[in-house]
RNA sequence: GGGGCGGUAGCUCAGCUGGUCAGAGCAGGAGACUCAUAAUCUCCCGGUCGUGGGUUCGAGCCCCACCCGCCCUACCA
């Protein structure tokens, strides 16, 4: 179906470094990532799939206080984490970086070039906050007082959170520092602003460009934007951050980008930095110049502005495309996004996630005590595709049990075995019926089918009609009952030697979601190597900084969206269960470890 | 306050541009089978598609209002 081979950025949202991931945020931008990645590799195209974790900011900084140790190794540590997390979601990152590497720092002030010496940045004066006694600027978020809307007195200076407005800090009654309980002093003080309304033409066309293509909500909403579009400031008065590359700022410590600009233009950076490690520096060309190539931003719905809007007109703006024209930076033209990808929310036993009040279960908790690919399964299939949806560990349990064991397991496991039973290899099949035929081509008619649906990131759909042939398969098998025709050998030979095409078929169908229990059947059936690559840690350097660790892989595998023919004769052990079965008691110990401290 | 999304069988959800669209899985009931992790297969039960209007020959699917849940965002100050 897919008729050529086409270059495919893949760029999951950056997760932000101030602690583990929990499976809420994986099943928004993660997981439908990797899948939708996996399979356009299978499909024969070539992908490239970066993200990173997004460190600077000032929440790293106010936690980082709070421990006693630095933004810098605050984010050391969770950028481990996250990226042990990641992998063992197997995440088939091209490059998993971060955003405090000499690589991003330099494209993210390249991007803001660009975007200055286009005109569509420009400086404003506002006021900000200093400490009386450091003179260092106060971020608003150590600031605290009285709320000015409603009254409540432990607002924050950038937002409250007893009625969730945002604030600014001039505006507290009663400031105080959150440090050391001075008074803060209010001065003025001077910021770059992204000139957004000068994208509101070129944005429109993009977006109603997209119309039809992406999913609707998407559209819809950043088309609103649109009708009131402001100027948006991108530095902060922090000293945790990209530096601004102006003479007179470059070197100034307490002024810097605002995390959200460096970290969306991680995309780009981390695109440039595996160029530069895979030996061809200017590879990135492909993904990001040449009109052809295609990209997709996966994220939960809460960033559509910035990937939807924000991101796109600094791509403008920096291709010398926005309202006010301009020139291409040095790196040339870049392409906007083909399509934004915008998840729900998963809520968890129908409540919010909450670290803090332990309504939650991380990634890496839930991995050491349940397979990958049952996290993977449900996400897939039950995961906040296009609503809100609910984590219960019961259904976790009954998808598990009911659909992994006893519908895809089983048919592995039932098949495999009697032929292994009976010809210890993969038989010689004899005539084939109108069954036989029936069911391997319904089989081979879902390529087209799901590959279709995952193109176009619908998961549930595309997973259903994956076991839709398992179900099948299991029903052919009751229907013809090898296991009663002892004195017709041939015709148990073709039986076995059908539902074992399908079987492969379907481990190939199910591969961008099971890509741990794929290979496992791939194995089974005599396959040799590496079916789906998993990624792995590796330590690197940089020329000039320190050394830090990515996530990357070797995703060129043997692994092709398309029936294989298996082979007679292919020896055949007696199988291993795929997945594990559940003790329905689970539901009652992951719940009692909810809500408790 | 503004914008967006969702409200379909007991549960979790599919239903594209209006006309076999009233569905799937699970749960519940009955039966078949024994190759398989007591798995599998068959049949049955089950919904006036949030509420109230409207457009249409015909509406979960279009329009209006309202109710509920969620997301984003603003302001009176």
């Amino acid at each position: 179906m897919s008729s050529s081979s086409r270059h495919i950025l893949t760029a999951p949202a950056w997760p932000y470094a101030n602690g583990p991931r929990h499976i809420g945020h994986v099943s928004g931008f993660a997981l439908p990532a990797d899948m939708f990645s996996r399979y356009q590799r299978m499909a024969g195209n070539q992908v490239l799939m970066v993200s990173g974790t997004d460190e600077h900011g000032t929440p790293i900084q106010v936690q980082a206080d709070k421990e006693g140790l630095t933004a810098r190794e605050l984010a050391d540590r969770y950028n481990r984490v996250i990226a042990e997390d990641l992998h063992g979601l197997g995440m088939s990152y091209d490059l998993f970086t971060r955003t405090t590497t000499r690589n991003h720092y330099a494209v993210v002030q390249e991007i803001f070039k660009g975007l200055y010496d286009n005109g569509y940045i420009f400086p404003k004066t506002t006021m900000g906050a200093i400490s009386p006694s450091t003179g260092r600027t106060l971020p608003d978020r150590y600031i605290e007082g009285t709320c000015p809307i409603c009254g409540y007195d432990g607002a924050r200076g950038d937002q409250c959170d007893n009625c969730g407005n945002q604030l600014d800090p001039v505006e507290l009654v009663n400031p105080v520092s959150r440090i050391n309980g001075e008074t803060p002093k209010f001065v003025e003080t001077e910021h770059f602003m992204l000139d957004l309304p000068a994208f509101t033409e070129v944005l429109g066309r993009y977006l109603r460009g997209r119309q039809g293509e992406w999913r609707p909500n998407v559209v819809k909403f950043a088309l609103n934007l649109l009708d009131d579009m402001q100027p948006r400031a991108i530095s902060r008065d922090l000293d945790w951050g990209v530096p601004i590359p102006l003479d007179g700022w470059r070197d100034n410590p307490a002024k810097k980008l605002y995390v959200w600009f460096d970290a969306v233009v991680g995309y780009f950076s981390a695109s440039v930095e595996w160029a530069r490690r895979s030996g061809d520096p200017e590879a990135w060309r492909a993904w990001w110049q040449d009109p052809d190539a295609l990209s997709y931003y996966f994220m939960g719905k809460d960033n559509i502005v910035f990937h939807a809007e924000i991101w796109p007109a600094m791509l403008l703006g920096y291709s010398g495309q926005g309202d006010k024209g301009g020139t291409p930076g040095s790196l040339g033209a870049l392409n906007t996004p083909t399509e934004v990808v915008s998840s729900e929310f998963l809520t968890m036993e129908g409540r919010k996630f909450s670290s803090s009040r332990n309504v939650v279960i991380y990634v890496k908790d839930f991995l050491e005590r349940y397979d990958v690919d049952a996290l993977r399964y449900y996400v897939a299939v039950a995961g906040p595709e296009n609503q809100d949806t609910d984590f219960t560990w019961s259904e976790f349990v009954r998808r598990n049990n009911d659909e992994l064991v006893a519908a895809w397991g089983n048919l592995v496991n039932r098949s495999v075995n009697m032929a292994a039973k009976n010809y210890g290899a993969i038989p010689e099949p004899g005539d084939l019926t109108d069954a036989d035929r029936a069911l391997m081509e319904r089989s081979r008619n879902a390529f087209a089918a799901v590959g279709a649906e995952l193109g176009r990131s619908r998961f549930k759909n595309a997973t259903t009609e994956a076991l839709d042939v398992v179900r099948d398969a299991n029903r052919y098998l009751s229907d013809q009952a090898p296991w009663k025709l002892k004195d017709d050998p041939d015709r148990v030979r073709s039986i076995l030697y059908t539902a074992l095409q399908v079987v492969d078929d379907a481990k190939t169908l199910l591969t961008p979601f099971l890509p741990n229990s794929s290979q496992k059947v791939y194995e089974m059936l005599g396959g040799e190597g590496v079916w789906s690559g998993m990624p792995e840690i590796q330590e690197v350097s940089e020329d000039g900084g320190p050394d830090y660790s990515v996530l990357t892989g070797d995703y060129d595998t043997r692994a092709r969206w398309e029936s294989a023919p298996i082979r007679p004769g292919v020896p055949l052990a007696k199988p291993t269960p795929l997945f594990k079965k559940l003790d329905t008691s689970v539901v009652d110990e992951e719940l009692a470890r909810l809500e408790r401290p």
